[in-house]
RNA sequence: GGCGCCGUACCCAAGUGGUAAGGGAGAGGUCUGCAAAACCUUUAUACAUCGGUUCGAUUCCGAUCGGCGCCUCCA
């Protein structure tokens, strides 16, 4: 087992991890809220998450990731003045929240396939944990951490002293919300519902009996009690996005603690945002792209992977049209070097029996990987070794389809488009390839040359070799 | 108003107290009838600005300018 150091957001430090159980990682990360499609900036978190599960994995960790889908109890606002996401899109959309709540889980799941995430082991649902989640409440509640105020239950953050920790929030800093218009029920502007029974709009389907009245769980609660039911009262790794880090997390942290009297997560893990235009990539400033509209514009999901991998996690990553089509020309190299080494060697090396140098590049590669996953020093690790003729082709395969077990390229799958082409044109472009080698041949260059120029305006691409002429498709 | 982050070549993006990874793009070359592909070489004399600490700072400290994020739903 390698040692791995990661950032802890608690702490603000680079930290050794240490497992609970050694050997073993319990890791929750914050899933969707399932009532709009996930743009490529939730992705970019996901993407992060993924590759945060593959590396423990390569070091030996066995990793228990649990995700969960919000489909209830997200609210626009965190008091009651807020309506429900999930119900108001239902409401937008003419269709009931069920549907909704389906559609877009499907869209979701769809998104990380074609991203090649790796599925997480448990995927929860808000609404199939409610009891868990009023359980939960009872016993922050019997620990007397909360109090009861026009219809809702609350949670009392001047009960729990560590509150704000995470964030660097402090208490006496209250006027700091004289922007946001105030719950007068709340006692303390930081404190937040744990169960609502009331609220302006009407809520329908969306309602459960609980000892509060009937209604529905705050959305904070969910994560608490799901992440305890799956990965126990105290587990090691928490992530999201940073976003999170302020509310989300710190009132999470808050009820968890309150709940139980113990310690509830050892390490939290962010990632920055995507950027776009100077901003944040958001539902409401218009500057929405999903993963759909990228593939529509010709791109490969992995193209969005490959970019994805090109910045530290804890940086904010600046997307641009140009910046994806460089990272998709990138990738697009990677793979031909990859399908050379393919056609080179019958099979890769044994990863027991690589050579010294490859050796170095692995070493160099994991390095980078347990130095707080930094993924772009990894990335220039392949590139190394790609460029290196002092390693063996066998060893250089085997390395790389290694390395990508992290990277999640899809590397070993790795195969060139042109197979996709009907047999009709097929047999179109080989007549063309012979009736162009044949003027080679009497030295016509100009015959040559016109169906080369006649077949490249149909976007496919001579290529002549030692052992004849190729053709591939070309962007 | 409070808290935090960032500013590195044409673009994206690492990194270090002792003068800068990697990728994309560009340039030159080898190969080729010519291309393409591949390969080789090449592209940052002040790493935002101004001070300070230091033998020495891009890297530490302070200020300034610019950008971003959170504090409000948000990955």
């Amino acid at each position: 087992m390698h040692d791995v150091y990661i950032f802890n957001t608690m702490g603000r430090n680079i930290q050794l991890f240490k497992p609970l159980h050694e050997g073993s990682v319990g890791f929750y990360g914050c899933g969707p809220t399932v009532y709009n499609y996930a743009h490529i900036g939730n992705l970019r978190t996901y993407i992060f998450e993924d590759t945060l599960v593959r590396m423990l994995k390569r070091f030996g960790y066995e990793v228990t990731h649990v995700m969960n889908i919000t489909d209830v109890g997200h609210l626009s606002s965190d008091d009651d003045t807020g309506e429900d996401k999930m119900l108001k899109s239902a409401r937008e959309r003419g269709q009931s929240v069920l549907e909704i709540a389906q559609f877009y889980t499907d869209a979701f799941f769809r998104d990380t396939e074609r991203l090649n995430i790796q599925q997480p082991k448990i995927i929860c649902k808000a609404t199939d944990h409610i009891q868990d989640m009023i359980e939960l409440i009872k016993r922050i509640e019997a620990n007397g951490y909360t109090y009861f105020a026009g219809g809702n239950l609350y949670f009392d953050v001047s009960k729990f002293d560590r509150y704000g920790e995470l964030a660097g929030l402090q208490l006496d800093q209250l006027k700091a919300g004289a922007r946001v218009e105030l719950d007068p029920n709340k006692r303390n502007p930081f404190d937040f519902v744990l169960w609502f029974t009331k609220s302006k709009f009407d809520k329908q389907a969306l309602l459960w009996e609980s000892p509060w009245g009937i209604g529905y769980p705050g959305w904070h609660i969910e994560c608490s009690a799901m992440s305890m039911k799956y990965l126990g009262e105290q587990f090691d790794i928490h992530a999201g996005g940073v976003d999170h880090i302020a509310v989300h997390h710190t009132n999470e942290i808050a009820q968890s603690e309150a709940a139980t009297g113990h310690k509830w997560v050892n390490y939290w893990m962010h990632a920055e945002f995507l950027v776009i235009d100077k901003g944040k990539m958001s539902k409401s400033s218009g500057s929405f792209l999903t993963l759909e509209s990228l593939i529509d514009r010709g791109y490969d999901p992995l193209d969005y992977r490959y970019f994805c991998l090109g910045g530290h996690y804890r940086s904010q990553l600046s997307f641009s049209w140009e910046g994806l089509d460089q990272a998709k020309s990138a990738r697009l190299s990677l793979v031909d070097k990859v399908l050379a080494l393919k056609e080179k060697v019958a099979k890769p090396a044994a990863l027991s029996e690589l050579g010294e140098k490859a050796l170095q590049y692995r070493s160099a590669f994991d390095e980078a990987l347990a130095d707080d996953l930094a993924m772009p020093r990894a990335m220039a690790q392949v590139w190394n070794l790609l460029k290196d003729n002092d390693v063996p082709a066998q060893d250089a395969l085997a390395l790389i389809l290694d390395m990508d077990e992290v990277l999640g390229l899809d590397l070993a799958k790795a195969q060139r488009k042109e197979v996709s082409v009907d047999p009709e044109t097929l047999q179109w472009i080989n007549s063309q390839i012979e009736r162009r080698a044949a003027a080679k041949k009497a030295r016509d260059f100009a015959t040559a040359d016109a169906i080369r120029s006649e077949l490249i305006a149909k976007g496919i691409q001579l290529e002549d070799r030692p052992e004849g002429t190729v053709w591939r498709l070309h962007e």
